[in-house]
RNA sequence: GGCAUCGUGGCCGAGUGGCUAGGCGCAGCUCUGCAAAAGCUUGUACAGCGGUUCGAAUCCGCUCGAUGCCUCCA
């Protein structure tokens, strides 16, 4: 089913600030790297966030029919605590602390990261890259920049000559940066530094005795610079250009600016046709990072167990909280946000297992191929997954009110929109049902429902102190009763 | 300090020149022994001040406020 040779995608490209069509560089094919994650200590939500936009975003490309190799990396070296020149690494750091090897720093956050994307319903992408696995193709490009002329090795170390690049390239192109402002901006360096201008990056780095994660090099031994591993595995398994580069806004500078000048200055192209950046969750108004201990797990939500909040809550109700905002803006959690979200998510999943027991008729009281396609529209409206819920919403209202005998469907328009909510909740957006898999226990079912029956019995009798205390214990216990029409049925909490 | 982004009804959150999403809450109604649950119905809001325009929440300017990046960070 090639869908997106009907539909139109056009999608937020942060190198020109504007909405543009997407076209990808092989007709039917999507090449799509993002950033993935440090690996030295837990994946938190605002982590999670940015990871399940991309997620979603891959899913509607899959959804559309293109066939996407999606490649998101592990950082498992590299990363330096500051840019001080001493520059130990975050997981040569952590390793130190925990007097671990940095491997089983590593392994014991690659581990963690897996299960909550797990969790949370994630799709795997088609290739997940580590950094000390491509040692060798970084220190290939970095060769390859330094035949070109746009690095300079000092003392072990090979940086990125910023200001010779600019004479070619333009350096800043994607964040909106002058060169000129930057070097004006800078601040003098008290510390001495190997390199040139402030502006110069690492490629290489010279470890120190003391440094555990090291490698040979043509310069000693070492380890590679904070922007390259994403330069040499994109290219790798992407090429030269490909079309989709994502990551969380706070990696457009430097980081995503220095991947664009890496591949510029090695062979010559522009590496992406479409940067996308994600925005940032943020707690209490202020992003959330490791760095400053405002963040919460999403381990902690799961369980409740939080000072912020109120109640534990499911991987798809924050799936569900964060695809009610659109993946270019800031979103803040609260726990009244995440409560309004499992009411509305609650709401969704009801009318969707409503659907199939749906009688059918004649006539069919809204147009459901006009609701469909303003779904696409939504979705191809750089993916507006708030607008697309808005349209979910919509069709909830006239499921609800077909069921109520007050609206009519035919049998191919019921198909059609059984067929258009389960691809557009499930296979794009990645809810699960919550009513699926948690089945309890037989014993407890039966206990339950003899206790409905006692209490209507009461009830007939009209011994309303013991149907009341039946009814009050239960909801007490987690055990709601709903009467309806059709009889009580409960659901437990 | 520099460069950006944002400020929408009680809360969350779309929209970007006229037709004014959606969710939650509140209220009303239906149902019920009473409730709860469920369902339906309902909201003319766009920080402030000027300007452009027949017309602005939407464009421009200024003011105020918030956030992000400029150092590792999704």
């Amino acid at each position: 089913m090639q869908l997106y040779k009907d539909q139109t995608l056009k999608v937020t490209n942060s190198l020109t600030g504007k909405k543009e069509v997407f076209n990808p560089v092989n007709e039917g094919h999507i090449g799509m790297y993002v950033c993935g994650p440090t690996v030295y200590s837990n994946v938190h939500l605002g982590n999670c966030r940015t990871f399940m936009s991309f997620d979603m975003i891959f899913r509607y490309f899959k959804h559309l029919g293109y066939k996407v190799r999606y490649v998101r990396n592990i950082t498992d070296a590299g990363h330096l605590v500051d840019d001080a020149e001493e520059g130990e690494d975050k997981i040569a750091k952590k390793a130190r602390l925990e007097q671990i090897e940095p491997m089983e720093v590593v392994q014991r956050y690659t581990v963690d990261f897996h299960n909550i994307l797990e969790q949370f319903n994630f799709l795997p992408p088609s290739i997940e890259p580590t950094a000390t696995g491509h040692i060798i193709e970084q220190l290939e490009i970095i060769k390859e920049i330094l035949k070109k002329g746009f690095a300079y090795e000092v003392n072990g170390s090979v940086y990125f000559d910023v200001k010779k690049f600019n004479e070619s390239f333009d350096y800043g192109k994607l964040s909106g940066r002058k060169l000129e402002d930057m070097i004006a901006n800078t601040r003098e360096l008290t510390a001495q530094s190997d390199k040139k201008s402030p502006q110069d990056f690492a490629l290489w780095k010279k470890a120190e005795p003391q440094h555990i994660m090291r490698w040979p090099s043509p310069w000693g031994d070492g380890f590679p610079g904070w922007h390259l591993e994403c330069t040499a595995m994109s290219t790798k398994y992407l090429g030269e250009t490909f079309d989709i580069h994502g990551g969380g806004m706070d990696l457009k500078f430097p980081h995503h600016e220095c991947e664009i000048a890496q591949a510029e200055a090695s062979n010559g192209n522009s590496p992406v046709n479409y940067w996308l950046h994600a925005n940032m969750l943020t707690m209490n108004g202020k992003k959330m990072a490791k760095s400053t201990g405002n963040n919460i797990l999403p381990g902690e939500i799961f369980s409740g167990n939080n000072a912020i909040l109120s109640k534990p809550f499911i991987p798809s109700v924050v799936r569900f909280f964060m695809m009610q905002a659109h993946y270019t803006s800031i979103l803040d959690l609260s726990n009244d946000a995440l409560l309004a979200s499992e009411k509305g998510f609650n709401r969704l999943i009801d009318a969707l297992d409503n659907m199939s027991g749906l009688e059918t008729g004649v006539n069919t009281d809204f147009n459901v191929a006009d609701w469909k396609q303003k779904c696409y529209d939504a979705m191809n409206d750089d993916f507006n997954t708030p607008i697309l819920i808005a349209n979910l919403f919509e069709a909830v209202k006239h499921i609800n009110l077909i069921k109520e005998g007050k609206e009519n469907i035919t049998l191919s328009d019921k198909e059609l929109l059984q067929q258009t909510m389960n691809s557009f909740v499930f296979d794009v957006l990645g809810l699960e049902n919550k009513n699926d898999g948690h089945q309890d226990s037989d014993k407890l079912q039966g206990v339950v429902e003899l206790l409905i029956q006692l209490r209507n019995d009461a009830r007939g009798n009209k011994d309303f102190a013991t149907s009341d205390k039946i009814r009050d214990q239960l909801l007490a216990m987690g055990i709601q009763l709903k009467d309806g029409k059709e009889g009580t049925t409960f659901s437990i909490s």
